[in-house]
DNA sequence: TTAAATTTGTACGTATGTATC
DNA sequence: CGATACATACGTACAAATTTA
């Protein structure tokens, strides 16, 4: 029933199998596999990953609100194009939802919530050291990931989860076209301190300086590149409704 | 091709079909026609819905991303039962996301603004004279949608509606059991005058205390009622992930 | 262990809207 | 303006996988 294309196998792991296209496709997208603009068909897309069109456009729908892929009806979809004001929106809302975690987690922070951030540091560190940038950009998504999960608000988590994403393919785009990554080094140590320090305050500037330092490099970076100041991603975003 | 359940005829109106069967379904969830907790099984929805399963997955996972469903793969979706902590967890987001919500608009409130506000208002009025319940859930809820909506971001307004129809949801089963809604009428006029007004921080503190006037009714609701401090809604919330 | 219920996946085919020549 | 190609959207029937009783 299957040929040509193996990555069978492997048993698919765990769970469905729906799951296992869309971390598929995530990646491919995040890799810069299919890159941002690129039309994606779904009877391709079916064939390539051995799965009917069944599953494939769930997965598709999945992606599709996570604001990775955008779709019109009828006519086609396509990876998502990051405009000026969409990477804008992202930093702002980083900013608000981080403080809030913060706020949420301030009163909470154990032994576990040290240990926990400081393994990260070090992790993150040790990528950055090895200038392994693919790595260190997930690395820094673990660092922060790691606070929105200490706080236990599981809505807060999705929501963050529901910009991650985007903010990964903005990193991962702008690497891949420049080089370099978009927040430094240094940055990071001061962030893990006001984190397990005792000055709330303190950590809520942190955060506006610390998103700020990666604003300034979006801003320069997508004005310099040529296309959109107001992209698809506006109208249809979310396939229905 | 279709036989038996008429509702064809009518052309649809605009755009796809799942998305009609997503305003379906969430009408019937919202409505109580499918009580909380109560399991949903795909095959007699589509027979209900004069639809093959296609659309109808797709329309089912897409309520599952708002929040209103929960599923676990390969046994079954039920409708989501909000726990104690669930309301928490969305009252607590309200307010951290109107205020931000505020914070982007404050300053580019213009005459469209104040109409578009005072109108809501008066319409919410109207139906909270009128004793109309379930019209005042939807007024209030296209009260708040506006102040989302005025700040042109669209992630904030995204995330606003990935919380609004569990919110709806939790009011309309309220009433159901009470028949008194959540926030009182007093409440709306001071929220407007401040809304419209020049003092920032007054405006915070409002939100705060609108916010917490309809949680103090949440605690004593569901501490009340018998089943739930963490519900099924923590684990798979997301269905893939 | 078997069996039932339900979801999940497959493989076709048809219909419809959009765009392009 | 019409015809055509394309991709999505929807329909149907059947097979497979998984959990629960």
């Amino acid at each position: 029933m299957n040929s040509g294309v193996s990555q069978n196998f492997i048993r698919i792991p765990k769970a469905t199998f729906r799951a296992h296209i869309v971390d598929g496709l995530r990646n491919a997208i995040l890799s810069g596999e299919i890159p941002p603009g690129a039309q994606v068909i779904e009877s391709s897309l079916a064939a390539q990953f051995g799965v009917s069109r069944g599953p494939l456009r769930e997965a598709m729908r999945q992606l599709i609100d996570e604001g990775l892929l955008v779709t019109v009806p009828y006519t086609g979809t396509h990876v998502v194009d990051l405009s000026v004001s969409d990477v804008r929106e992202i930093y702002s809302m980083r900013v608000n939802l981080e403080i809030f975690a913060f706020e949420q987690v301030w009163s909470r922070r154990d032994q576990s919530f040290h240990e926990g951030l400081r393994a990260r540091h070090a992790a993150l560190t040790r990528c950055i050291d090895a200038e392994d940038d693919v790595a260190s950009i997930d690395a820094e998504l673990q660092l922060h990931g790691f606070v929105y999960e200490a706080t236990g608000h599981q809505i807060l988590l999705k929501t963050w989860e529901s910009i991650r994403g985007r903010l990964q393919l903005y990193w991962a785009a702008h690497h891949r076209a420049h080089g370099i990554r978009g927040p430094r080094r240094e940055g990071h140590d001061s962030y893990v301190e006001n984190a397990l320090g005792d000055d709330f305050e303190a950590m809520r500037t942190e955060i506006k300086n610390h998103m700020a330092r990666g604003g300034e490099q979006t801003e320069e970076f997508l004005l310099g590149s040529e296309s959109n100041t107001a992209t698809q991603s506006d109208l249809a975003a979310g396939g229905s409704k």
